[in-house]
DNA sequence: GAATGGGTCAGACCTTAGCCCATTATTGTG
DNA sequence: CACAATAATGGGCTAAGGTCTGACCCATTC
């Protein structure tokens, strides 16, 4: 008989993390080996463990499950990854589609359908969660534009507009707080919602995007 | 009686300080109130000290003169800044104008003749070492085309290309070493180069610097 | 009037970045 | 061949980045 399918599940959330954990551990064909709570755990056992699948949440502490697909992509042999969520958000799925997902599921689906799904993907299917399949659709051919409202970029406040744009023209936490006149404590502070808003890792990233978004 | 003009020395070589910093003292209108040896310290110094001017070498690590330079300006209310330096290189000459130095000095001047640039500096004048005034205007001129291998982004080696570009897409530098199948240690050992040979003084700078260069 | 969200700051804590000093092997060029 | 440049690595160290928790003020909204 075949080898049993490698899981490694990423959630905050410590009662679905349970759930999903048992649910796929029940099949004779699935195995959890391992379970992370933040995105950086979602990295570090995605590389020691070298599993089969990761699960990843959205909403999860230290860049996000769109920040921790990015880690795991970057990985010498990344693992194949799907998002289990509940972000229905336009934004998160085009975001976790193109860094690479091949999976974005809801956290709805229904234990015998979540299995299934985890099988297909490993089989080499892609899969959507049909609700957000016609959403992305319609979204692609309505491209140009009346898109709006989908960066995460307009989420910031002004405030953070502006801490982000020194950033991004390389100044340290402790030189924008000189030039806004705040304190280093107040820009970090900022910084970690910013980098949240984004779903980015760290201000580097941030400062690309945000140069990318407000290129002249 | 007028206040002194204070002034604060950064310069990586020990005697070379010391001496300036007698001959500045030597005379009735100056005070040296600081000395740094490296950029950060002369960041931290025009920060503390409040100084009327700030006297920078080139060659320093942590950023090199470039580096405090730009620190300097980003100081909530910063002091006159001029470079006294040995390099007659045309891309620090000049990136250290655009940055806002007052006055660009070799180090080859006489202790009377530095004494009193520094005072025209002081009532507002600009100063340039008449060798590298001719050279600039020059560049000026003869600006489009023929002016190549300027870039300080050409000094890189092929591996300091390989590691930048992934830096400025966000990486860490676990995640290029994992890449590249390189150390950690290692990667950061080619960041510390590339921060010198590009004159920023971090990853951020130095990802914006090398998007702006690549991009396509 | 309670709830919500932005703006500001603080302390504690851990991770990442960056510098210095040193070593080894390879490649290539005067 | 000797010498310089490039590449790769290790240890040790300080500074900067980032998270969490908790707090206070203020404005808007329900």
């Amino acid at each position: 008989m075949m080898e049993r399918i490698t899981v490694v599940i990423a959630d905050d959330h410590p009662l679905y993390r349970e759930g999903v954990a048992r649910t796929l551990s029940d099949d004779s064909g699935l195995l959890v080996i391992g379970k992370a709570e933040d995105a950086r755990g979602a990295v570090e056992l995605a590389e020691r463990l070298a599993p089969d699948l990761v699960l990843l949440d959205i909403s999860m502490p230290h860049g996000g499950g769109i920040g921790a697909l990015r880690g795991i992509m970057a990985l010498p042999v990344p693992p194949k990854v799907a998002m289990l969520t509940v972000s229905e958000e336009d934004d998160d799925v085009m975001q976790a589609l193109r860094a690479g997902a091949l999976g974005y599921i809801l956290k709805g689906v229904g234990s015998r359908e979540l299995v299934g799904v985890v099988k297909d993907i490993m089989r080499g299917q892609t899969y959507v969660s049909p609700t957000l399949a016609a959403k992305i659709l319609g979204a692609m051919r309505a491209d140009g534009a009346p898109r709006r409202e989908m960066h995460p970029m307009d989420d910031l406040s002004k405030r953070e507009e502006d801490i982000l744009k020194l950033v991004s023209e390389g100044k340290s936490n402790k030189e924008v707080g000189n030039l806004l006149r705040l304190q280093e404590k107040t820009v970090k502070h900022y910084m970690t919602s910013i980098l949240q808003k984004l779903h980015v890792r760290n201000r580097v990233e941030a400062a690309v995007l945000a140069r990318d978004h407000w290129k002249t």
